[in-house]
DNA sequence: TGCCTACTACAATATATATTATGGTCGCGC
DNA sequence: GCGCGACCATAATATATATTGTAGTAGGCA
C-alpha cells in the first residue's frame, strides 16, 4: 500500500488506527485523482450535489455571497479533508467552493458513502466524528465571530490554521505558508480588508504575527494562544477512542 | 405502536419513511423518560461526555462562557431534538446545556448509536443527515452574525424559529410562544440586550414582529423572512431522498 | 525597461452597536 | 395591598469597526 500518500489515510489515522481492508476503503475514495487549477470553481450554490471531494494537496474554500455584494468564507479546506460533507443531507449545493492554489482532488459520488456505512462501522463512527469535529471548529469560529474583537479575531484563526496544517503535518514549525490574501482573510473573519491590514500591523507591533505576502511567522505560539482566547479542547487529543467503544 | 407520542419519530420521519423495525430502534432511545425543571443544568463544559439526549418536552439550549463575562448561546433545542450530537466525537462536553422550561428528556449511550450504525442503513443515513443539517443551520447562524445587521439577525432568527417550530408541529399558526428573554436573544445573536430592545421596537414600528413577554406574532411570514434575508433552501424539502439512494 | 495589476498601508470620516444609566411595568411572596 | 425582583424601554454617550480615498510596493508581462 502506498499510504504514505495518501492524506485521507494520515487523516483518518488521527481518529482510530485502521485494518488494511479499511485503508483500502478510504483509497478508493481516492481513485481518479484531477489535477485541477488555482482559482477554479469546484462547484456553486443550486449546482446538483451528488459528490464529496478529497483534496489531495492545494488548498479550498467554502463561501457564499450575500445580497449586498459581501461575501462570506465558510470554510478553509487542507489536503486531507472532504469537501461537501455537509451536503450529505441536500440535494443541492448550499456553498461555492473554489481552489485558492493548484492542488489534486478526487471526486467520489455519496453513494460511495453507503458503502462505508455497511461495510466498516469504524469508519462510519469517524466519519461520524469528523463532522462532529467540523462542528465543534465552526462553533468555535460562530463564538469567535459574534463576540470577539478584530484582534482576537485574527489571533484565534491564526492559531488554528497552525493547529490543522500540524495535525497532517507533525514536523510543521512557527513559519508556514497562509496562501490567503487579506481580502480573503477579511471574508472568513466578517471584517473589512482595511481593518484586517490595521490589526496585523497592531499585532506585529507587539510581536505576535509577522505576516510577508504569503509567509507567516508566529514567535511565540503560545502568546498567540492566548490572544485569541483559543481553548484548544475542540481541536486536540481528547478525541474519544471510538473502537475502544465499539468492542 | 404509540409513535403518535414520539417527537423523534416524526422528528426523523421528516427524512425518510421508517419501517416498525426501525421505529422500534428509535423508540428505544426515549426509554426511561425523566422530568427535569427549568434552569437545570444538564451537563456543564469538561463534564465526561457518553450520551446523548432526545428532548421530548420543552426546550434547552447550549452555551459557552466567555472569558470576559458574555456568554454565547450555540444552539436552541426544541422537542424532538437529540442534545449532543456535536459531542460524539469527544471525551468531555464542549458545551453546557440549559433547560428554558421545564420539560421530559430521555437519556442514551454513545453506544447505542453504535448499534443504530450496525443495525440500519437507513437510520445511520439519517443521523449522518441530521448532523449535516445542523452544520447547514449555524452555518447560515454563522453568516447571519458575521454579516448582518442586527435588525437582520433578529428577523433571521425568529423566522428560523418558526420554520423549526413547523416542521414538527405543522399546524403552528404566525403566533407562537417564544420562551426567550431578550438577554438570551441576545446572547444568541451577539447583541447588548439594549440593542435587542431597539430592535423589537424598530420592528414592530415596521409591522414586522409583535412580542409581548414570551409570545410572538408574526403579522407578515414572508415580509420578516425578507427582511432576514432568509434562504429557505437549507432548511426546506429538498432534503434528499436517501433511501431512494440505499436501494 | 517600463507599464499594469493585485495587494497592501494608512488617514479621515461615518456608522452601527455597546455601555451606562434611569425609570417603568408586571408578577409574585408576604 | 405592599414591596421586591425580573424584565423591558429609552436616552446619552462611548467605541470599534466600516467606508472611502489615496498612495506605495512587488511581481508578471510586453
Amino acid at each position: 500500500m502506498n499510504e504514505e500518500k495518501s492524506c485521507i489515510i494520515k487523516h483518518f489515522s488521527h481518529y482510530c488506527s485502521l485494518s488494511e481492508e479499511e485503508k483500502n476503503l478510504l483509497l478508493s475514495l481516492e481513485e481518479s485523482p484531477t489535477d485541477i487549477k488555482s482559482g477554479t470553481i469546484l462547484w456553486e450554490m443550486g449546482d446538483a450535489a451528488n459528490e464529496f471531494c478529497t483534496l489531495k494537496s492545494g488548498w479550498a474554500y467554502s463561501y457564499r455571497h450575500l445580497e449586498n455584494g459581501d461575501r462570506q468564507i465558510l470554510e478553509v479546506f487542507l489536503p486531507g479533508d472532504i469537501i461537501g460533507l455537509r451536503e450529505f443531507a441536500f440535494s443541492e449545493r448550499l456553498e461555492n467552493v473554489r481552489m485558492i492554489d493548484d492542488g489534486v482532488i478526487c471526486h467520489f459520488p455519496h453513494k460511495r458513502m453507503l458503502d462505508i456505512f455497511r461495510q466498516s462501522l469504524p469508519l462510519t463512527s469517524v466519519m461520524f466524528a469528523i463532522g462532529s469535529r467540523q462542528q465543534a471548529l465552526m462553533t468555535e469560529r460562530l463564538v469567535t465571530l459574534a463576540r470577539r474583537s478584530a484582534r482576537q479575531k485574527m489571533a484565534h484563526f491564526l492559531y488554528e490554521m497552525y493547529l490543522r496544517l500540524r495535525q497532517t503535518n507533525p514536523d510543521i514549525s512557527n513559519q508556514f505558508r497562509l496562501p490567503l490574501s487579506q481580502e480573503q482573510l477579511a471574508d472568513v473573519l466578517g471584517l473589512s480588508p482595511v481593518h484586517v491590514s490595521r490589526t496585523f500591523t497592531a499585532l506585529s507591533e507587539d510581536g505576535l504575527v509577522f505576516r510577508d505576502r504569503h509567509h507567516l511567522t508566529i514567535p511565540d505560539l503560545d502568546a498567540l494562544s492566548y490572544e485569541g482566547q483559543f481553548d484548544d479542547c475542540y481541536l486536540t487529543d481528547n478525541v474519544r477512542p471510538l473502537l475502544g467503544e465499539s468492542a
